[in-house]
DNA sequence: GGGTCCGATGGAACCGGTTCCATCAACGAA
DNA sequence: TTCGTTGATGGAACCGGTTCCATCGGACCC
């Protein structure tokens, strides 16, 4: 297995100068790098991670906190991270954590360069403090001070009630997620201000957890309401809502309309039927990006980024 | 922040020694092991990943290989693995990685210690080149030589198929997985014959991608066969078929029983039900366990271990 | 009592990179 | 022509552990 001195020798130059070639420090010249780059490639040189490591006090692992792998909510997000960190030669680990404490994560800010945190839930408190001793970003939820990035589903969900009560629902439901979620706070509020705009009459269930059991459970008390129209806090509680009233007989879309996600929606050929449109592996592709750019020094602490959410259908 | 020079200074031994005591290479007076170990305590030494993973030659990183994240059946694996990786002092990263080229494996494979590998489809040949440079075990599938974990599905799907037929089922669906896969292969020779002995008529259909869109597909083709009960190759696929069956009016289990799994099946509260029960979990437990075992050199390469699979419902 | 063996310990090399500092050649300016 | 400056490069220290090898003192044996 080739080492940095086999390369050295290979292209005719110092340890130094071949360390120097690869990074792309620019001290070097031109034509010295292409042959350093050339011996490399030509021996299958891989630089080994532990002597850089040692040799820069810096890991190059950056950890993705979140609370459970079961939701498909997250894991778009972290395939998205996950494929930025390989662009940026960084490396992934997944830690499952929910946040509700904070030893395990200490014991893993020893070996990681930085967190890409995804705390639905969780204190602030709790949360922020993860950001405390190594650079993090929060996904899809905003603490002030801490850099974030969140599908503005808020503003998403808040056109779709909207659109629901222009095209004749006068009785919506909204299902709320988790106790605690900082989304569903957010969308709560969108809902309750657009349906109220436009007249609409607007119940609330919940909280409820983020679960396909969770909408099957839910369904008896969306249909006492007599609503015409029904907005999930997730993906999962919609098809759990789908499946219920499937084994009730109650007829999708025309006794009542359920708003869940394109895919969905255009894989059962729902008609009449918007639905929000949340791209995650693009939220776990900005997440990545900023943290880069923070480890780089390139941005300071607290940037905010939110990407809008369209609706479809 | 203390590093083993400081300990050992305070202990008032070598470096050499103070490493020893650390380790419990059993080579150390018992005396001078507390002495260290005290002096380490008092200063709040935590060794540096790095610098042991130079000295070591080894990583204490484990690679775990899934074709997506987008399958519920691949999480819970990796919860499993993680959990087990953590108790290890292994740390893990996921690589989401359909291995159907040996490229980007090639390179992660100079970064890690070992390798989980879940290829439910690829050939023989490239599933088995992960395993050529460094240990792994592979997860719900099997090929000659290599270390192994797999649900035992295709006996639990023989025994649904027997029962189902038992219970006065005389036509049954079996909907295929992905084209390629090692599992529906198992699985579409137990369902025959199973069905075969019980005398009922089976009709297999697919091959399918596991996701909900293809259950969602496949249904007027499974209506068409006239048959009264399906069994379908993954649980995505059964949710899709459940779905689409709820909008044409079909009712479950009255008019066709659909297979899914427990949880579904309990949420729904559906009658007359047997479903299959993977544990996920553990299938990561185990698979981490065979890798650590073999990296310490307690195993040779190339056990084969089969979870049992309840039948349930 | 002298020699041998063994357990405990220390010194130093080593893992494979990065980076500080010194060197050197070439070039422009005086 | 000579000196100062700049850019490219090499030598060597260093990151923080692990481990080989040598040393040393004490117990045991003949």
């Amino acid at each position: 297995m080739p080492d940095l001195s086999d390369v050295a020798a290979v292209a005719g130059v110092s340890k130094a100068t071949a360390s120097r070639a690869l990074n792309g420090s620019g001290l070097v010249a031109p034509e010295t790098a292409v042959r350093v780059v050339a011996a490399a490639a030509r021996l299958g040189y891989v630089p080994n991670r532990a002597a850089r490591e040692l040799a820069r006090g810096r890991t190059g692992i950056i950890a993705i906190v979140v609370p459970t792998l079961d939701n498909t909510f997250f894991t778009p997000i972290i395939a998205g991270a996950q494929a930025r960190a390989e662009e940026a030669g960084l490396q992934l680990t997944v830690a499952v954590h929910a946040l509700d404490s904070a030893d395990a994560v200490e014991r893993l800010s020893r070996q990681v360069d930085g967190f890409l945190v995804v705390a639905p839930r969780g204190t602030d408190t709790l949360v922020a403090g993860v950001g405390a001793t190594k650079p993090a970003v929060l996904v899809d939820r905003e603490i002030d001070g801490m850099t974030s990035v969140v599908a503005d589903t808020a503003t998403a969900f808040g056109a779709l009630t909207t659109r629901l009560a222009a095209e004749g629902h006068p009785r919506i439901v909204y299902v709320g997620g988790p106790e605690g979620s900082w989304q569903d706070r957010q969308r709560t509020a969108a809902v309750r201000d657009a349906a109220q705009r436009a007249g609409a009459e607007l119940t609330v269930l919940g909280p409820r957890p983020a679960t396909f059991v969770a909408g099957v459970e839910v369904t008896p008390s969306v249909l006492e309401t007599g609503a015409t129209a029904v907005v999930p806090y997730a993906t999962s509680i919609g098809l759990g809502l789908l499946l219920a009233l499937g084994t009730r007989g109650v007829e999708v879309p025309r006794d009542l309309v359920v708003s869940t996600e394109p895919t969905v929606i255009e894989a059962l050929g729902l008609e009449h039927t918007p639905a929000i449109d949340v791209d995650g592996e693009e939220l776990g592709r900005t997440a990545m990006d900023l943290l880069a750019r923070q480890l780089d020094g390139q941005d300071e602490p607290g940037r905010q980024v939110r990407l809008p959410v369209p609706v479809r259908g």
